[in-house]
Formats: C-alpha cells, structure tokens, sequence
DNA sequence: CCCGTATATTACCCATGGGTAAGAAACAGT
DNA sequence: ACTGTTTCTTACCCATGGGTAATATACGGG
C-alpha cells in the first residue's frame, strides 16, 4: 500500500507496463485494420484468420491473444465504425441549429463515415455472422442511427425548416443512399469523398427543405457540373 | 426419323414428356423459392443445403438433379431478379415520354421488385460467393441496370425536364434509397409495397425534376401524412 | 543470472457442410 | 410383366478453417 516507495515513481506516465499496454493496443489495433480490409476484399466468410495472420507476417494462433474469436474480431470492426457515427450524433445533438441543418450536418458525417473502412462495416458485414450478445449491441446501435435521422427530420417539421412529410419513409431514403456509398465508394475514385458527403447533404434535402438549399456562400457561380472529375 | 406416325399423336401439348419438363421446372422453381428465402433469413452462408432440402421434405442429393451445386442456386435467385428487373428497362425503353417520367417509372417499377424476395437477393448477397464465370454475368446486368438509371437522367437533362446535376452521383443516391428497400422491406409491414414505390418516385426525384412534381391527378386535398398506418 | 509473464510458434483436433457413389423406388413406353 | 430412364435416398468422402494444447522465445524486474 505505502511501504516501498523505492519501485516506480510514477513521475512519467510512460512506466514499462503502460508502454506495453500501449504497444499491445497498437497491434490490436493493426489486427483490426488489416481484418477490415481483408473482409471488405474477399467478404467475411472468404477471408480465413490464417488471411489476416499472414499479412501480419504472424501465424494465426496469435491473434488469440488480442481477441475471442473470428467474431469478436468483425464485431470490433463494426463498434469503431458506430462510434464514429455516435461520436456525429452526439456532437449535433449539443449543438444548436434547425432541424434541417443537424440533418445537413449528420448526412455529411454519415457519408465521410461511409467512405472510410469502418463505416463500410456497418453496411458490408452480415449482423447474423455476430453472437447473439454482439448482434443485439449492433441492432441496438442501428437503432439509434436511425432514431437520430428521424428525430432530425421530425424537428425540422416541428421547427418549419422542413415540409410535413413521412418521417420514417424519408429516414429511409436518406440512409439509403447514404449506406449505397459504402458498396461502391473506393478511396482511388474520380469522386473525393467531401465532395460527395457535401453534395449529398444538399441532394437529399432538397426535396426536404422549405427553401432551396443552394449553397449560400462559398463559390458564388459555381456550376453543380463542374462537380464530374474532368478529363485530369 | 419419320417412320412411326403410330406413337404420340401430338395432337395435345400435353404430351407426357411435356408434363415432366413442366413437374421438373416446378420443382426447379420451389427449390429457389425456398433457397431464396432461406438465404434471406439465414444468410448464403448461414444456410446448409440440407436445410434447403429439409424444407422442402427431401434429402440434399435430391438437389443435385435440379443444380450443379450451392453457387449455382444462389446465382439463378440472382438471375430471377436481374430479369425482372431488365423486363421493366425494357418497357421503359420501348415506351416514350420525358427522361423524368421514364426515370419515375424505372423507379417506381425497381422499388417493387425490391420488396420482393428475388429483388432482395440483388442488394443482400455477395458477389464474391459466385463462381468467377457467374460473377462476371451478375455484374454485367449490375452495370446494365446502372447505365439504365444513368441514361435516363441524361435524356432529362436533354430534354429539359430534369435540371442539370452530376449524373453519376445523382444515380448512386437513387440507386442506394432504392436499394436499401431490400433490407428493410418485409411484407408484413405499416407499410404496403405499392405506396413505397410510388412515394419514392416523387421523393427521390423531387430535387431533380425541373418543375415541381406533387401529384397531379388522384387525391386532391391529401395530406402526406396519412400515409403512416394509422394506430392499429 | 534466474524467474514470471506476455507473446508467439508448431502441431494438432474436429465439427461442419459441400459434394459424390451406389443403389432403391417411381414411372413411362412397349 | 420387362426395361430403360428419371428421381430420390442412404451412406460416405474429405477439404476447409475455426479453435486449442503444448511449447519455445522475448523481456522486464529482482
């Protein structure tokens, strides 16, 4: 408790032990990165832990030490991918602003999510290849996304900044296309993803929103169709 | 080659051969329709051929005389539904009208197809579980259904009834809200397949169309809002 | 220098499930 | 009834791949 003052002034955070903690968290971290890109790749059932272990130049029993099983290895993948989102949601939601444009804000969140690894997760991966225990968290996360968007359009109805409409119908059809990006979006593409994420955000309002939404500030002139990567 | 004229008079089509074509195709038929909606409940991998062949009250080698194998099933689920869909791109394309009614329509005619189970199969399956030769097909039609969409906005831009947009991205948002029908879908729903189809053909071409398109004929005064089932 | 812990390897287990072989049952035509 | 064909069953094979046991190596602390 007291006695032995000698061992370990804990001047320096960097004590051995949490120097360790931090470098085996690395490699979790590097097991993960290398998982989620390999599922994206070849699909979850067409990547095998020996797939993963080999591009880590380890063997496939080493990742026992980080992790459970193959599972709890995709379901990792899926809990950064919602706490990028969370981490969205609960921002605008201590925000202030009309309904319309917390939805604005979170349809471009959402997108530059979607454009990233982890959010590809979110919409790649099968919940029903989870435990049971892991698929609930999932569905119950799901939900909240969708909470989220549908209490955004029902502000924005209350608030006047967007026309009456079928909330969860419209919900529906944000998120849709929102979630399509992270089937056909690749990080080399003629599409940089602030681009879509900010095109996006106005495309999907504009049926939404009580005025036109075209861009106040910014590029004055600016024609949408310069948008098309050109011939580069 | 001639000789015979006793046997087989083929004065009705119903020529016993013909019958067993017919038994074999119907059974072909239920097989996939099971298949179909196994996939959908459990998952491509999540589901054995024997539970195939268990529900359908046979033993899985029976499958073998109506399939090469698992890929072979999970590819003409995929083929039914790329067939309906291209029936209606047909139509559309043989009919004539403004690029925004023809893209109401493809719409409206996609969103049912996708609340349907070989509809499903388009957006819920992976394209990595088909062989290499079955995998080109698939996304050959995918890229067909993607030029359809595509070609549509540009003939509205052309012809003047659809604003000037990206049409690349302008297809992916309508694509992806469309899509994701597939995954929230169920029949048993508040809310019935047709009022989808048609409530997103006005929605997900609200921001497009150059003039506004709040149905014309049909109800007068109706509000949007009714649309939510009611209490029940 | 020795010990305990964390980490990694080699070698193995084994349930799963797609697929096949051989033969029985159903059935049409003669 | 006999025969060939189609359909289906029983019994089996076996590659795959997730997971484990036993063991070796690296490393920090005393």
């Amino acid at each position: 408790m007291d006695g032995s003052p000698s061992s370990a002034t804990p001047q320096s955070p960097w004590t051995p032990f949490e120097s360790r903690r931090r470098a085996r968290d690395e490699k979790r971290e590097a097991v993960l990165r290398t998982a989620v890109q390999l599922f994206l790749e070849q699909g979850y059932h067409g990547t095998t832990l020996n797939d993963v272990a080999e591009r880590l130049n380890i063997t496939k029993p080493a990742l026992y030490n980080y992790f459970r099983g193959k599972d709890e290895i995709l379901y990792e993948c899926w809990a950064i991918g919602h706490e990028r989102v969370d981490d969205c949601i609960a921002e605008i939601n201590s925000s202030d602003g009309s309904g319309v444009a917390k939805l604005r804000k979170l349809i471009v969140r959402y997108a530059e999510v979607m454009t990233t690894d982890y959010g590809k997760s979110l919409v790649r991966f099968d919940v029903r290849d989870l435990t049971d225990h892991n698929r609930k968290l999932v569905q119950a996360s799901k939900r909240k996304i969708d909470r989220a968007f549908r209490a955004y359009i029902k502000d924005g109805i209350a608030d006047g900044s967007i026309r009456p409409c079928d909330v969860k119908l419209s919900a529906f059809a944000i998120a849709g296309s929102l979630n399509w990006i992270g089937h056909w979006y690749q990080p080399g593409g003629a599409l940089p993803a602030e681009e879509i994420a900010s095109e996006f955000a106005i495309r999907l309002t504009e049926g939404l929103a009580t005025k036109s939404s075209r861009k106040k500030a910014g590029k004055p002139p600016a024609r949408v169709k310069r948008v098309r990567g050109g011939s580069r």
